[in-house]
DNA sequence: TCAATAATTCAAGGATTGTTGAAATATGGA
DNA sequence: TCCATATTTCAACAATCCTTGAATTATTGA
């Protein structure tokens, strides 16, 4: 991820109903969710909720797929991996003494990280 | 952090110029910088850099501190560590099997972790 | 084919955000 | 005190972004 990337990432992240759509397709998993859906889910109008995943697919973060009359939507976990990674290269250019304690949150993706470290 | 203080953080950083400044201040370290010298280095007009600086500062993610007649800014590491973990917390939320990977970037921050996960 | 469903596109407007340069504030030294 | 330095504040304008509802496209089933 190079900092044009991570510009449309945060800018894509910064708007309330897009912040809400990404997180609610995170937790949908792989199968991700209709368009409707989510608009329904999120009390937005299907124009506006249509809006915000345009905003979402130009800046990578989630993807798109037609199922019947419905579009699939689904979140792309690569993009957000990234995103942590740059902020976290960030954090580190500078002192990884003083960030270190930033490596903490890798357990709630790595369990078994934790315990080798007991 | 919670999703206000997400939001702020991402509109935040989702501006070219906040975003080479919080990089430039990450680098600088605990010692931080002048703003003038952030407007020379970032070629940018010291009422610009004001302007920016202020909404960084509004939105947590950095501080300031007084030096003879200049201001000196320093990087909030842990606001930046809080937003990781955000982000994470987020991606594990939904299917910890598919995000782990996300989990590498730690090492960037914790060599030793690497280490002992030989 | 026709009607219903699902979603997108478009244009208009309102709201927010960014830029600029001039004026104001704060500090330190002569 | 007076001047130079460092930075912020302010107002005006430009640019971008968000919302809304109506019109459009695509798909399915009767």
């Amino acid at each position: 991820m190079d900092e044009r990337q991570a510009l449309s990432s945060f800018g894509a992240l910064s708007q309330e109903t897009r912040l809400q759509i990404v997180r609610m397709l995170v937790v949908a998993g792989p199968d991700g969710m209709a368009a409707g859906t989510i608009a329904e889910k999120l009390d937005v109008s299907p124009s506006n909720v249509s809006f915000h995943l345009k905003e979402l697919d130009r800046a990578g973060l989630i993807s798109q797929q037609r199922e019947a009359r419905s579009i699939i939507y689904s979140a792309n976990y690569d993009k957000l991996a990234g995103l942590v990674r740059f902020l976290m290269e960030d954090c580190c250019a500078g002192h990884p003494d003083i960030c270190a304690p930033a490596a903490e949150v890798a357990a709630c993706c790595a369990p078994k990280m934790e315990e080798k470290l007991q």
